[in-house]
DNA sequence: GTTATTTAGATTGTGTGCAATTAGATTGTC
DNA sequence: GACAATCTAATTGCACACAATCTAAATAAC
């Protein structure tokens, strides 16, 4: 970390910060998000498991956790709002019953096409501001990794 | 966005895209602090709020939710649980009774050494992975501010 | 085949985050 | 001074997010 980065005391500024920048982002691309998902009745972590489920249907609910980074007491709650908007079922495997399978439902399937629209929407929100946004993805997903490594190592 | 961002059926991957990385390195940060914050009795965004107090003290509620993007329904029983634990201070203005400034209480700026230790801790969790920090850091600053734009704008 | 362990989801409790509304204070205008 | 418009917090309601715990089912060990 650069010397500017700190304040005479030598605490760090703010806004020098990676996690808060990341933090900040994250809130600006949920604002971004709200209002054209709204339309399709989805809130940001719903949007994220319909993409999943486009992707691959009747995946289970740990599966989709492990894609999405998120555990049964955040996915139990969503899916079951999911499954009151009629987007998808959730259906306990016949073979091992302690597995849900989670199905996109007819509706759910209908608003694939509406979700294409989605990108391209939050895409002219970025502008080209995102010049390289490939690139910035990538290295993101490495500050990710080794964030999680740490975690896991103690 | 590249063509190998996309399946077959033109939907963009999850995987491939930037909100996503976002999303999950905002989530892998939060579990790295987690445990170090936990330390000190604080969460995340207390943490973000402690660190803007050892900056400059005596913020009003709102100075405080421009500074973090939040607003006063996040930050009202935030502030509280941190009052509560004898952090900080919330006293009305006397000239103006509309707003609320927040000071720092003794344990509050007691805590403000072992503040000075969590960024160390993060640092090593983050290793020499996030090599350029601050171009990532300013380049994740251009994109907020372009959704930013956007959403004001509609 | 019975018991112990592991696994998958659901549940509970705490803490953000934000939209919408409300309450109270201040400012501007007459 | 009266009163409308504006402003700041607080409140309410809904939706994540996660730790800790619980239940039921499957698997391993014997």
């Amino acid at each position: 970390m650069a010397k500017r980065d700190r304040a005479r005391d030598g605490m760090p500024r703010l806004e020098q910060q990676l996690c808060f920048a990341i933090y900040q982002v994250g809130h600006a691309f949920n604002r971004a998000y709200r209002p054209i998902l709204a339309a399709l009745g989805l809130t940001y972590p719903q949007y994220l498991v319909m993409l999943v489920l486009w992707e691959q249907d009747g995946l289970t609910v740990k599966e989709l956790g492990e894609r999405l980074m998120l555990d049964s007491g955040t996915l139990t709650p969503l899916l079951k709002r999911l499954e009151g908007s009629a987007l998808i079922r959730r259906e306990r495997d016949a073979r091992d019953e302690r597995q849900v399978r989670i199905h996109l439902a007819e509706k759910g399937e209908g608003l694939r096409e509406q979700g294409r629209c989605v990108q391209e929407a939050v895409g002219e929100a970025l502008g080209g501001t995102a010049g390289d946004a490939g690139r910035l993805r990538d290295q993101l997903g490495l500050v990710r990794d080794a964030l999680l490594a740490s975690s896991r190592d103690g």
